[in-house]
DNA sequence: CGTGTTTTGCAAGTCGTTTGTAAATCGCGT
DNA sequence: ACGCGATTTACAAACGACTTGCAAAACACG
């Protein structure tokens, strides 16, 4: 019944064999084409949706408006450079300690959070100085 | 030069009046003509990008694909609810005290953060309970 | 009152995602 | 090896929400 799924088997790999947090849409179609798996836009969106459902992927929200996705590993924090969009992972959660604080403040019961760190990467802030 | 501008100034005044965190577009809109300020989308939007410019309307980063806004007060982050999508205030910042190692473990020199938790308010916990 | 600038509304455009649909592909039983 | 039925894929069209172009209306000012 399920049957093999070249773009959806070459979508993961691509995820999975780089550390990026930052992936796109296109950025993927791109990474297929250079693996030499054309593939079409709306077929690795589906594949994306696919790996989302099943756990694989995770979509990263960086406010820019575009939907972005990395291969799951553990629970981490991003920050991205607001000069050239860099973006790298925040070991560790500076914020699970403060959920128990935050529901007795709003009186909700905390099930998630997304936390999002903007700065300058360490290139960029050679190149500004 | 600068002339008396109805929409801006009903804009304002509706984010203002009110401590909602999650002003979309098209409510916005709607809380215009319920005060009798029928207006344009596109000058709520002009007039959003306005007063964002000027300082006295920040953009709110709930991650479901719209613009969101609220009057500048203190610095606080967002609880979203996922059932019902009611939005509130976090008092204080869990986050501050990270920020120095965060720029030590990644290399950023970090200028802010967005931080946004999700889970269940006290009307949809009871009800799904 | 004219004049020149600012605000508005309307409509069209854009960007990125999402969905409809039909053709191609493959596992499987015969 | 062949046909059947379900799954994948590509292509194109649809969408949602924001953004922009442009001309008409509204003012302040001289």
């Amino acid at each position: 019944m399920a049957r093999p799924s070249h773009v959806r088997d070459a979508v993961r790999e691509a995820l999975t064999d780089s550390s990026r947090h930052d992936w796109a849409i296109d950025d993927v179609l791109r990474e297929l084409r250079a693996r030499g798996v054309p593939a079409d836009f709306s077929s690795v969106f589906r594949a994306l949706a696919y790996w989302e459902r099943e756990g694989l992927v995770a979509r990263v929200e960086l406010g820019d408006g575009k939907a972005r996705f990395e291969a799951v590993h553990g629970h981490h924090e991003h920050v991205r450079c607001e000069s050239c969009g860099a973006v790298a992972a925040v070991p560790g959660c500076p914020v699970e300690t403060a959920r128990s604080q935050v529901e007795r403040a709003t009186g909700f019961a905390i099930t998630g959070h997304r936390l999002l760190f903007s700065g300058l990467c360490g290139d960029c802030r050679e190149a500004g100085a």
